[in-house]
DNA sequence: AGCACGCCGACT
DNA sequence: GTCGGCGTGCTC
């Protein structure tokens, strides 16, 4: 008989503890899914977390209950228990929620039913009726002088089964896609498995399909939101049956149930899709090492526009840099140039479209060519205010203006998704003049239509892309030349080759410029790059127009110049004067409460706590109480506080706020606080 | 989080 | 007299 203690399914960090149960299974193993009486008998679903032959002396004198049922199919790989008791610190979040990444559907509550494993269709676009010897079908390219040189630097490695992560710097189209499929086979040929991140599954079909083509279909597992239920759960069996040897994914990949990982790549690691809004808040990059680490794998971190802190840590000696400088075809990235639109208005246009950039594109069409054109907002206009007094109309779950949408004749808010019909009149004054100023990517399309009347346009964002593969429809079509502009959102800047396109247009490369976030240079800079990465990869040399109001602007200059390093090196210094990541963690520590003064309260009362315990030299670290931008959403109440954890403090500070968010969470259940470490933004 | 135990108001 | 309000307190 073994001692078993076992983590409980519970959405409280009051039950956040180890409990001690008997069980008969001297197999027994951590991670195991187990069914476990609970309080008052109940049987509840839980994991198992260590395994001793004696009940800890704590319990003597006490009963010892027994595990009801085992499930060892959707046990937990391996290294899950030990992963997850580091996120439990790192993102202060509780174990289980920490553990439940590993599980298949997210949940334990609800049992997966036995089903009949399907294998995923196999992309329209990929040809048919070749998949049964992928190899030998699909001749593998030759690696260039520069591949080949990367590629022998990781491959040691991974023949070594030693861990080491890499940084590769490639420019867009230098073939990174082909390097990752390489070094996948060659952990593949040693028995060893495989995990492709990458930051938008459903934009990256060219990707799963060159993947199935080369190492067959039925190897290559998917895992990201869109799979329903049933399926997420037949790729995880399948994964953790080893009927897989390589799967590719969204963030939540990471945490693949592999036994032998060889490799993780983590594609376009800058994007902040890799860091999880939702409980626990974790950042894959920082996962996938962790991960590597318990398996002697490699990890890729793969970029055109690798992030300041992923360069600052290559620098470091944290990981070893790999460059690919030259584009795949030899063609040469597109000129980038500046349209400043302070001088358009100055000269009487009003239009958002400047000189440079409308007769760029007619020159393009005419030529037979095609633009893509980016607006990093959706809807019609973002505000709808009233000309009479100047009220704006705002979301009354969240307090963001909202944005009107013109084909759902809706006010829509952006962040929470709440709708509403715009009134006759304003509430406020009863003005009947309402009007909606600025614009977004559907207001967009519709003056393209007026101003190039001939041409075809397609637009892609969350709006349109919403049906199942309509998305892909969209880019399929533009692809195929079916239609000449493509306007969207950041949407469209991903990893698409699309060689027929000339010219590529950022409407208003200031939008992220100006949100109050210390990455927002890091932003612009990336913006312009990945849309230059989409212009000319055809034999023509392509065009890309920045329209901007800060022309001189370092991260809008470096960027039409492709000065990476430049830019980095003047952001790193900014980053270091303000004590901003890499040179520091920043916890947001969000209160909530439904009642106002209760969450205010809890704010102030955990500022004083922290205070307390890390001292007066921690001082000028920390900022807030404030109440966050969205200071109500649904019920709660929201009020912030920010601790930089400056490199130095970071693991005392760490160690307070994990305390303080236990204790806080437990003393009284009218509030509650969150930490997300490193937010992907700070509203 | 659940769920029990536990002491005070309006109901068959 | 009892059903039930949700305030503390425990769960291996």
């Amino acid at each position: 008989m073994k001692y078993v203690d076992v983590i409980i399914d519970a959405k409280s960090d009051h039950v956040d503890t180890l409990f001690t149960y008997t069980s008969e299974n001297d197999e027994i193993g951590e991670g195991r899914k187990v069914s476990i009486p609970f309080s008052g008998g109940k049987l509840r679903g839980g994991y198992v977390l260590a395994v001793n032959d004696l009940p800890p002396e704590a319990l003597s004198g006490k009963t010892v209950k027994s595990i009801v049922e085992e499930n060892e199919e959707e046990s937990l790989p391996s290294d899950a228990v030990s992963i997850a008791m580091w996120m439990r610190r790192r993102y202060f979040c509780r174990t289980f929620d920490a553990l439940r990444c590993f599980a298949p559907s997210g949940t334990v509550s609800k049992r997966g039913k036995k089903r009949v494993p399907k294998s995923p269709e196999f992309p329209a676009y990929t040809r048919n009726g070749e998949t049964d010897a992928p190899n030998e079908t699909f001749p593998v390219p030759d690696l260039t002088e520069e591949q080949a040189a990367a590629f022998a630097e990781v491959l040691p490695f991974i023949a070594q089964k030693k861990f080491a992560s890499f940084l590769l710097h490639g420019v867009t189209g230098s073939g990174k896609t082909e390097l990752y499929m390489r070094l996948c086979a060659e952990a593949m040929s040693r028995g060893r498995k495989a995990i492709v991140l990458v930051p938008e599954i459903s934009l990256t079909p060219q990707m799963i399909a060159r993947f199935m083509m080369r190492f067959g279909e039925e190897r290559v597992a998917t895992l990201h939101s869109k799979l329903s239920q049933g399926e997420r759960f037949d790729e995880w069996i399948r994964i953790k049956e080893g009927r897989a040897d390589v799967v590719i994914g969204a963030r939540s990949a990471v945490f693949a149930p592999f036994e032998n990982i060889g490799a993780i790549i983590v594609d376009e690691e800058h994007e902040t899709t890799y860091k999880s809004d939702m409980t626990p808040k974790y950042d894959t990059i920082e996962v996938a090492l962790k991960r590597a680490t318990r398996h002697n794998a490699v990890v890729l971190l793969g970029s055109a526009t690798p992030s300041v802190v992923s360069n600052y840590r290559a620098q470091n000696g944290l990981y070893r840099k790999l460059q690919l400088t030259k584009r795949y075809n030899t063609s040469q990235m597109p000129e980038i140039r500046i349209a400043d639109m302070r001088t358009e208005l100055a000269n009487g246009n009003r239009s958002i479209y400047s000189v440079l950039l409308h007769s760029g594109i007619s020159k393009a069409l005419s030529d037979g060519g095609q633009a893509i054109l980016f607006l990093n907002r959706r809807g019609y206009s973002p505000f709808v205010v009233c000309r009479e007094c100047g009220y704006t109309f705002r979301c009354p779950e969240c307090g963001l203006t909202y944005t009107w949408h013109k084909k759902e004749s809706r006010l829509v808010c952006h962040f929470c998704g709440h709708s509403a019909k715009l009134p006759e009149q304003c509430p406020d004054c009863g003005g009947a003049h309402l009007r909606h100023f600025g614009i977004g990517t559907e207001k967009a399309e519709e003056l393209t239509r007026e101003a190039f009347p001939d041409a075809r346009i397609v637009r892609l964002d969350l709006d349109t892309s919403g049906g199942k593969g309509s998305g892909e429809r969209i880019l399929n079509d533009f692809a195929n030349r079916k239609a000449d502009i493509l306007i969207g959102t950041q949407m469209v800047a991903k990893g698409l080759d699309f060689t027929g396109v000339r010219i590529v247009g950022i409407l208003a490369a200031d939008i992220g410029l100006n949100i109050a976030d210390f990455r927002s240079a890091e932003r612009t800079f990336q913006l312009i790059t990945q849309a230059a990465g989409r212009a000319g990869r055809g034999e023509e040399r392509g065009e890309v127009v920045v329209q901007t109001y800060s022309p001189d602007h370092y991260a809008i200059q470096l960027a039409t110049e492709y000065n990476y390093n430049k830019f980095y090196d003047n952001e790193l210094l900014l980053r270091r004067t303000m004590e901003y990541p890499p040179f520091s963690d920043i916890a947001q520590i969000t209160s909530l409460s439904e009642d106002a003064n209760v969450a205010y309260n809890g704010a102030e009362a955990f500022r004083k706590a922290f205070l307390e315990t890390a001292g007066k030299e921690a001082e000028p670290y920390v900022l807030g109480p404030q109440p966050a931008v969205i200071a109500k959403l649904g019920k709660d109440y929201r009020w912030r506080l920010y601790v930089k954890m400056v490199s130095h403090r970071r693991g005392i500070d760490a160690q307070i706020l994990g305390d303080l968010r236990r204790n806080f969470n437990t003393a009284r259940n009218d509030f509650h606080i969150i930490i997300d470490v490193n937010p992907f933004s700070l509203i």
